[in-house]
DNA sequence: ATTACCATGAAACACAGTGTTTCACAAGTT
DNA sequence: AACTTGTGAAACACTGTGTTTCATGGTAAT
């Protein structure tokens, strides 16, 4: 017998115009509406009337709005990820901190957003996992630090870091921020000088 | 006139048996379903039926499960500054640690529930507010650190640590879990042998 | 251009959970 | 004993989610 029309189809043809347009006006309405109050005063009626599209069309592609945020969100932590990790080492601790947060402050409002509006945990859990093959890669540099809690500890300072940062009325600097991130994160997690 | 009867009144008869019996009975209801699921999963009717009070009850008292929750929260962080705070000082780093992991430690299983619940986010905030007063009395260690800063970090971070603690399977020693905490948050915090 | 395909929009609906009103009753208070 | 007040239960309005069905119009291939 033939498939009877599913209700939520599998979009395997992304390349169709109008599924794309779609997509990208539904993460775009999600962001504006988070601009204004948090994820769970938004409801889907309203991401679909400020994105122009049916109701029904948007279970078509996201199952609830919380995955559409922690898609958004993990798209833009890989995205992070890429740029500054390269930055990262263990004898300029700096350099990491630095690569951050002009990252960040580049990306000033897509961050305020997922990071006041409701992703924050989503970030915090892909900071986290990213972080983790991170340390899978490099040797284990503290016999009394598991290497799990560095990845949970790193991934969750920083985002709370971040977090504290663009909320700032009148932030601090790049380079103050750095400061800080390097002192309180990278240098504790990436050096052996801590070791008595 | 006299005033109507209000749908929420206020108990200014905390005293009343019934009072006191039901808000307790409600308490343990909410922690005993913690147990199970988180706090999304929970509905107010389900708490109130595990407590064998009536579902309209529920709002005479709280507004939200989230408030409940939150209150329970509160009030455990408060018990838990009341006992370690005093551990607290430059000189001696370590002893801050094992008193909070200590206390923890005691009191495992109210804590696994609070963290993992929900109650995280209230646990964070409420653990900032008390680190923050208490970064008040201390003068300012860091001169690059803005003590606001200082306190979102520590609390967050020492949340963070003990959610991972409490969720393992085979759980490390409170010794380990102290010198853990201690280098990646007390001390970095706490002394100024990181000013270079 | 005709065809087959398929994403969309709209209407109608079922459903769960929240929050409120009202009232009878029982437990507490004086 | 009389008064006060917290409770339980029933009935209700309301909001938001998730689903079904069908007509329409855009898309792609021959």
């Amino acid at each position: 017998m033939t498939q009877s029309k599913v209700y939520r189809p599998y979009f395997a043809t992304t390349s169709d115009p109008r599924v794309v347009q779609t997509r990208e006006a539904l993460r775009e309405s999600l962001l504006e509406l988070l601009d204004k109050k948090p994820l769970d005063e938004i409801t889907i009626r309203e991401i679909a009337a400020t994105a122009g599209i049916g109701y029904t069309t948007f279970f078509r592609h996201h199952t609830s709005k919380e995955e559409l945020l922690n898609d958004i969100a993990a798209e833009e932590i890989v995205r992070l990820f890429e740029l500054i990790l390269p930055a990262f080492n263990e004898t300029d601790t700096r350099a990491g901190a630095m690569a951050l947060g002009c990252y960040v402050k580049e990306h000033r409002e897509l961050w305020s957003r997922l990071l006041t509006g409701g992703a924050a945990g989503k970030l915090r859990e892909e900071f986290t996992r990213l972080t983790r093959e991170f340390a899978a890669v490099h040797g284990n540099i503290h016999d009394w630090l598991p290497s799990e809690v560095g990845s949970i500890f790193g991934a969750s300072a920083t985002i709370e870091l971040l977090t504290w940062w663009l909320q700032q009325e009148d932030p601090i600097s790049v380079e103050q921020f750095a400061t800080i991130h390097e002192r309180l994160v990278v240098r504790p997690l990436m050096t052996s000088e801590n070791n008595n």
